[in-house]
DNA sequence: TCTAGCGTTATTTTCGAAAATATGAAGGTT
DNA sequence: AACCTTCATATTTTCGAAAATAACGCTAGA
């Protein structure tokens, strides 16, 4: 392993800008999937060349792929909006996420090897460090939390085979990632503790137990999709 | 129905040319389809701003977005490639457009009504105008045959409740066309006529015969993804 | 012969001005 | 008042010049 894979910046094609700032289609991504911009909220040029720092034409080829990532509309002559958000959609995403994500751990299970393995124990432990913390302080730095749960989960899934199901799965994830949003206020003492939930997807996984891995995702997701749900 | 889903622009999302002619985006993909630019193909921008006559930054826009449908690569600061091909990825997308495609005929046949009826007949219509043509005849209207293809496949699961299925089909669709554009050059003597099995399941899906339709699309789908792994 | 450094060319990437389009307001007609 | 027309403003969309970066070849030194 090259161990490039542990740098925090993150399992993405992102390409970081000159000074380390993320570039303006992963803010972008970042600030919808946090709510900074409420869905149906209309993205006018004028005040995101502003806010970001970049001109027109960059900022609307991070619109473009934002779009067909799903999170934002396109209305031809009238510019983007932010997609809006349902109860019904998020059962949606949850039962595709959710199948995927079943079939690739499986398939993970079958073909990971050392490297993988040995990942999923770093990026693990990342992500520990921060739901160690107590509740306020984890807060603060939310916004690296759901990058370090997006490595995680995608670490264990990491070794699948099919490109294809890997890829099915990340969209689901990140469409995910905007809901899980709306669970964050809640301290998380009713319903498991991501903590030990996390700890023991990654015990599983690591004994090859697909069935059981397999089911405390299933668990794991549904549990925090449900909380979403009531929360909409 | 408005019956501007008559219209043989396609259900795209495409926004049309001032003189008509189809957008960067539309051609791009379709020239890739197409085999015009070969799999791994350095995408450059001076001969690709020439090609389809637009500016730099509309091109890059295109080519940003067919990188997050798929079609093409990018490698930060050394630019666009035509995404490969092979026949291990034509065999998953096959298994994930087929999962895909059985669920969402089963939605439409459930939650379909006339609109949908009456769609579908228009578009396996015009689709056949081109499959009743003598196989010279057909060659020369190919990439016309494309676009109507999809149509009906589209057409037919159109009244599927889940939005992301719907989607995710579509995704998968078009990777496929891909592929199947290797098999035209078979007069399909072999193997089924298109023109029997695009009736076929057209009658099957009119029936509310979720079983039998659900199958013929199977069988369909898999016969072109065969005989375009022979040819691979 | 190989390598490291340097300059030159080729290519990508960014940016904002200009063109095209949509939105909204004011005025005039039925 | 309701509806169309016209004009002014706001916003999106396109484009190509300029900056940033990568690729290549050349020379010098070991």
């Amino acid at each position: 392993m090259t161990l490039e894979s542990l740098s925090p910046t993150g399992g993405r094609g992102t390409k970081a800008d000159a000074n380390g700032q993320r570039d303006v289609l992963t803010r972008l991504r970042s600030d919808i999937v946090s709510s900074v911009f409420e869905p149906e909220t209309r993205l006018k040029f004028a005040d995101m060349t502003k806010r970001y720092d970049v001109g027109i034409g960059t900022l609307r080829e991070a619109l473009s792929q934002l779009s067909s990532e799903g999170f934002v509309t396109v209305e031809a002559g009238k510019g983007f909006k932010v997609a809006p958000v349902s109860a019904s959609e998020l059962i949606e995403i949850t039962d595709h996420f959710i199948a995927f994500e079943k079939r690739a751990v499986r398939e993970a299970i079958a073909y990971g090897g050392e490297d993988w393995e040995t990942n999923i124990v770093a990026v693990h432990h990342r992500l520990s460090l921060i739901e160690g913390l107590p509740w306020e302080r984890r807060m603060e730095r939310h916004s690296e939390w759901v990058e370090r749960h997006r490595e995680f989960h995608e670490a264990i899934v990491a070794a699948c085979k099919g490109k294809w199901l890997f890829r099915l799965r990340s969209i689901m994830f990140d469409q995910l990632d905007r809901y899980r949003f709306v669970t964050k206020r809640a301290p998380d003492g009713l319903g498991g503790s991501k903590l030990e939930e996390h700890r023991d997807i990654m015990t599983a996984t690591l004994a090859r137990d697909a069935d059981l891995a397999s089911d405390l995702i299933e668990r794991h997701i549904r549990d925090t999709s449900e909380r979403a749900i009531k929360l909409l």
